[in-house]
DNA sequence: CAAATAAATGAACAGTGTTCAGTAAATCCA
DNA sequence: TGGATTTACTGAACACTGTTCATTTATTTG
């Protein structure tokens, strides 16, 4: 009897319910906002209900966290069909901006938000962060292999490449742009400065 | 009669102790566990009181936040010894990431943390940022005159540059750098991938 | 010394994450 | 089908949060 598999169901579909909410929630007013009375309210169902499917607020956004991370490997995917290892650098690079410029509060919880780190740093292994990681080095790796940034150990500089992106969208989404005069957190000339400084970078990248 | 020189004196001293408390127990226990009620506690004064000498919590925070660009700016004051913008530039850059490995609750506060920059963005002009960007487009301004880093926008450079060295620390901030497989979280072995990124980004600059 | 001003209090409000005894519904077994 | 058992859900309660404000205490002024 199909009993045990329904139920299995079920509470799939319950968590679904909640993450969906908790997304939902979060985008439109924030991590603080999101709490679990509100995500309560929106499904109808009672604060304690949420503790059966998770063990504690900041494993609901952990979830939202991981498929936040889905997303960005979608947008990732095309990648592999750009040949020459040096642009596909570049691809990425322009992928990953454009996802934190567009998704300011997912790259937030993704990569500045400490909750969803404080649910696996018992076990101290990110997985979603090593699998971009991973295939940053792969590629950084190619571009060496092609004779491009030698000298370099791969790991080392492909952790200063990441940086280098990370500090412009962490940057941006915590509201530190202001500083540069042309700047006066409108969005449109905030892309521009962002598009600027990754130029900038790209033609470091180059001359390396 | 120096009564009101007296009251002045007695307000700014009320305000030198709440602000210690709260750094105290802020670098201790972070800043949830800086709540009004564990300060008040600190210097045995009722909740009530700080709100006498302070509009809210995040006030507070944006004065600490003053005071840790106060002890920035000092680390940054003896290169104006170091003649060579460029090497000054280096010096600024090691500066910097060596204030954030050794205060990152602080350097959390000044360039990652909402709360300052919910004070300010009404008026939106951070003037402690201000001055550290100016100080290092005058750099790279110099820097380009001695004939380096041709062809970019000074205030878009200085934003790259800012950029891949806030990267760093942010990424070492909120616990991001385990993905890097020599590094496992230990504090030595984070600071020497830290050292390893940025002369990787130095040589970058050097052959821009 | 009394009146007026200033400073400090702590209870109260509305919110938070989380727990858990109690209730309601679904399932199992005779 | 009917009663026992397991499962799902509830919502009050706990200990906390930032913030306000009537009340009390202390200081200064006339």
């Amino acid at each position: 009897m199909g009993i045990e598999e329904r139920k299995q169901r079920e509470k799939e579909q319950m968590r679904r319910l909640i993450l969906d909410a908790a997304r939902a929630i979060f985008l439109e007013k924030g991590y603080y906002q999101a709490s679990i009375r509100t995500i309560a309210d929106k499904i109808e169902y009672s604060p304690g209900t949420i503790y059966l499917y998770f063990k504690e607020k900041d494993e609901i956004f952990l979830a939202l966290h991981n498929e936040a991370f889905g997303q960005l490997f979608e947008l990732m995917a095309p990648l592999r069909m750009v040949e020459d290892p040096f642009e596909r650098l570049i691809a990425m690079g322009r992928i990953y901006i454009d996802f934190a410029l567009k998704n300011k509060d997912l790259y937030d919880l993704m990569f500045i938000m400490q909750a969803p780190m404080n649910m696996l740093d018992d076990a101290c292994h990110w997985t979603e962060g090593d699998r971009v990681f991973d295939y940053l080095v792969d590629t950084v790796r190619q571009c060496q292999a092609g004779g491009r940034m030698q000298g370099h150990d791969p790991s080392t500089l492909s952790f200063s490449i990441w940086s280098a992106m990370h500090g412009m969208c962490a940057l941006y989404c915590r509201d530190r742009m202001m500083v540069v005069a042309h700047v006066s957190d409108e969005f449109s000339s905030e892309s521009e400065l962002l598009e600027g400084a990754f130029r900038c970078y790209i033609d470091m990248l180059r001359k390396l």
